[in-house]
DNA sequence: TATGAATGAGACTTCATTCAT
DNA sequence: CATGAATGAAGTCTCATTCAT
């Protein structure tokens, strides 16, 4: 085996390690506020001492960053899918299929959440933020002007994607019901925020 | 002076006193992110030792709650203050109000970030919230019946509130931009999801 | 007893229990390599919580800094005491002296490689120290001066106080060799230099 | 080739090796303060992986040691060249000679005052430091006689031993002054120590 | 023999909370 | 009732060292 391969096989190990621990800190972070997570905690899950998590990660602040981006790019994708699939999508359908996702990927929200409020993404993760957004955001213009909508479509965008985002922060836990009640809520709401954001007439 | 009227007397001092901390908690949780702040900033700002905080507060998450539960009641009290005013509140003005309220009570909407998505309400706190909370829905609901709309209102109700805090949520601290820009956005944005769920026609 | 008087009673005691963790900790850096060190060591050598040494000092570091500068103060004081002493203090009876004080406050004399080799004083820091040595290397030129020797004072002072600090960084904890043995080594060659030192004729 | 011949081999190889991340190791400890400098950093200035480093040395003090006593060996050659340079070597020469190796070697130095002050050295490395010490010594007496020093040669020359380190642990690292700024001081002040050492008359 | 991923003890530090005064 | 010093658990992160490949 030559070293190229060699070295292609360890990049490979390591992503896919990485892989790993991303995935296990986006299960963990769903299950509750991911600020309490704790690295022992994420450790534990994958599975590895708390050192190794430093070996892929230079922060817990950076894990947070890759798991939100990670969301962001899955939502991307998504969407994209959606939207080549069958003759379009329509905004309702893409208000469900957006908050259904959310639904799954609490810790994308949470994330989202967390950095909006909190301002204190650094000047080089906004760097990455901001064109993941951006193509986010291209999407859902797409489908607005698609489904009819005119005028300022990009304020339209804002005013959908924030609305639907809202759903989530007000329904996402509320105590005393269960994810299926919370996902039936929440799918519903979209509907209703879909249905008044759809071309009247 | 009676037994009564001087245990009377306490409890109003004490009650002054407990509206003592809780101002300044809110006054500092609006200035930057509420997890950030200490009981010893707060102690601090009200002028007592940390100590005394707990004369007043079971514990830090106590004083949260509080504070929480203050600015729904603002909340709701500048929904009834609107209403009452003029002939009726306008759906758009609704929505322009209430963000306008978010933009100037930040800490308010960062309890309910906190405690929707931490899920960590406990059954004592849900009993206290649930009241506070359809109180503020049936203001809503009042506006939004008022506006004319029809069907099932309660839920466009739910919708419309989500939607709000949406708006707040996506673009409260964006980074790189002043508060003055942010006030400005978010309300026009407001304007925007009022204008779609106006009645139409 | 006035709100003044508690308020001076309660600085005294602050400042009693400052100076208890400065010499726990001066007495402990002075039995070993003072940068192996533990906040939890010398939190127990003073009997206190890890925690109640960060209420007296910032960091580990600001105690090492007031270890070290509480050394300065004491070497200058010692020397003016010196000086004072009869009709002043011979070149030899002060490289004794200053090689006998280094000998019982070992951690001193380590504070000093370690900023002096480390580099690492911060600007304020450096701020701090400067005026406490300038004030120690008057002492010594006055010393040297009284002794006689002329031209560049300042330079031979230098040499002198370079000189001494070098028995103990050779000497300080030779391998297999008793304090005891070692305390005799190095004053006799103090004397040695002070010998040297001291003005032909 | 005979199996005697290949196990030679082996071993230069070994040696070979081994001086490989010895001089990789001392280039590094001389860049900054040598206590932190990681065992990863020194496998990749010297292009292998952390865990070879342990196949050529026992630990991280073990390589400090051996840095240590190859520095003084250089020390003792370099004086043994001096010496027979010329006519001799005067005491002011030595003085100046000594301190820029110093200068140039600061690795060596920080070693010094580490073991010298840190006490850790074992029984065993002292068995293998003192016969080095020794040999530096006698060189150092040496010059000492060669200059008409009479007396306890071996005290006085203690004395400057311990003088000239003096030198370094003060102004090595000067806050403030450049790297050519400290070679000159501490040469210059090597030379006032020398002259005050230089035999009388 | 070399590798380098993984380990895990242990360092510093923070802060909600308690309790003697 | 108020104080604020003290607590100590818990957090993040580092790094010498080990060991399966």
């Amino acid at each position: 085996m030559s070293a190229l391969t060699l070295h292609a096989l360890r990049e490979k190990e390591r992503e896919a390690r990485r892989d790993l621990i991303l995935s296990a800190a986006r299960k963990l972070f769903a299950e509750k506020d991911f600020r309490s997570v704790t690295v022992r905690e994420i450790a534990k899950a994958v599975g590895v001492s708390p050192g190794t998590i430093y070996r892929y990660y230079e922060s817990l602040d950076d894990l947070f960053l890759d798991v939100f981006f990670a969301g962001a790019l899955d939502m991307t994708e998504l969407l994209d899918k959606e939207r080549k699939n069958g003759e379009g999508c329509s905004l309702k359908r893409f208000c469900q299929v957006y908050v259904a996702y959310l639904n799954e990927n609490m810790s994308f929200y949470q994330m989202m959440s967390h950095f909006m409020l909190g301002g204190r993404l650094s000047p080089e993760a906004t760097e990455r933020l901001n064109p993941i957004m951006r193509e986010l955001m291209d999407n859902i213009e797409a489908i607005v002007e698609e489904a009819g909508l005119e005028g300022d479509t990009r304020m339209i965008t804002h005013a959908l994607f924030s609305a639907l985002n809202g759903v989530m922060i007000s329904y996402a836990r509320y105590p005393g019901r269960s994810l299926e009640e919370i996902r039936r809520h929440t799918l519903r709401l979209a509907g209703v925020i879909g249905g008044f954001f759809e071309k009247p007439g």
